[in-house]
DNA sequence: TTCGATGCAAATAGTTTGCATTCTA
DNA sequence: TAGAATGCAAACTATTTGCATCGAA
């Protein structure tokens, strides 16, 4: 399955690097293909946990941080809480609730014309994906009191 | 000077809603007014205890924390590192480079246009200014090698 | 058989909380 | 003089690091 090129391919990348493809690595990376969406380090670890018990979390840490000078693999912020992991071919922006903490999903392109003012206005190449964008959702919104 | 009227008007909303003002909260938000850019809890705790060292950090923290839910003070979140807390009445928006660290301001209106679009069709009523949004600078970003 | 990766424990950074005490209103 | 705010210490969350050991290439 594709799934499984994936991997493989990744894993190649990592030897390519000069890196080693050890039963945690194949473990972790496998584990964020399969969730590939919205996950923490610590989700991570239970899921690779699951089948290897012994697998650290600093492992999970140490792999996702190599996955990133990869490129492979990036991390977005939500408000206050862990960070989050995902894949880097599928850029998309969040939107999180001050209030509730609801997550709204926003296609990479809408932020797309902000970034095109901002490199030729400021000199900045922007990633607008790394943070998430926080806000009200319209519920919490029509009840803030304050 | 308007500063000290200014730290009067705070403190007034302060009493208005049935909260005390006390030394520590007096030196904090005067603290505040006069750093008044890109501080940190810390920064604030620094400067408070130059005049009085025995105003803890905690104090700081639910000081600013009371600030906050007054709608006087809100804070940011830079890549890694702490929050920084500025006054709600000059709204700004902060880009940091990924990999330097600098920081560029972009002023509030530069995100107007976004700001209404994602009210529009993402019912989502976007604070751009909680999250800095990342990037890279101009310097790093020719220099990016990975 | 070397050196990169791991497991574990401990450190770190930033922030929050419990509780007895203090002091504003 | 009631109860809000404080100081202090300790807890907590997310993450990083040092180091001895292990195992992929």
């Amino acid at each position: 399955m594709a799934r499984d090129d994936r991997l493989e391919r990744i894993l190649a990348l990592v030897r390519e690097r000069g890196g080693r493809v050890t039963v945690p690595r194949r473990a972790i990376v496998a584990a964020l293909l399969e969730a590939d969406h919205h996950v923490t380090a610590e989700d991570l670890a239970e899921a690779v946990q699951r089948q290897y018990p012994e697998i650290h979390q600093s492992t999970v840490y140490r792999t996702l941080e190599t996955l990133t000078s990869l490129g492979v693999v990036d991390h977005a912020h939500f408000d206050h809480g862990p960070a989050v992991y995902h894949f880097t071919d599928q850029p998309h922006n969040h939107l999180v609730c001050k209030r509730c903490g609801r997550v709204v999903e926003l296609p990479a392109d809408v932020l797309a014309g902000i970034r095109a003012k901002v490199a030729r206005e400021y000199d900045f190449d922007l990633d607008p994906t790394h943070f998430a964008l926080a806000g009200y959702c319209l519920t919490c919104r029509s009840s803030v009191d304050d």
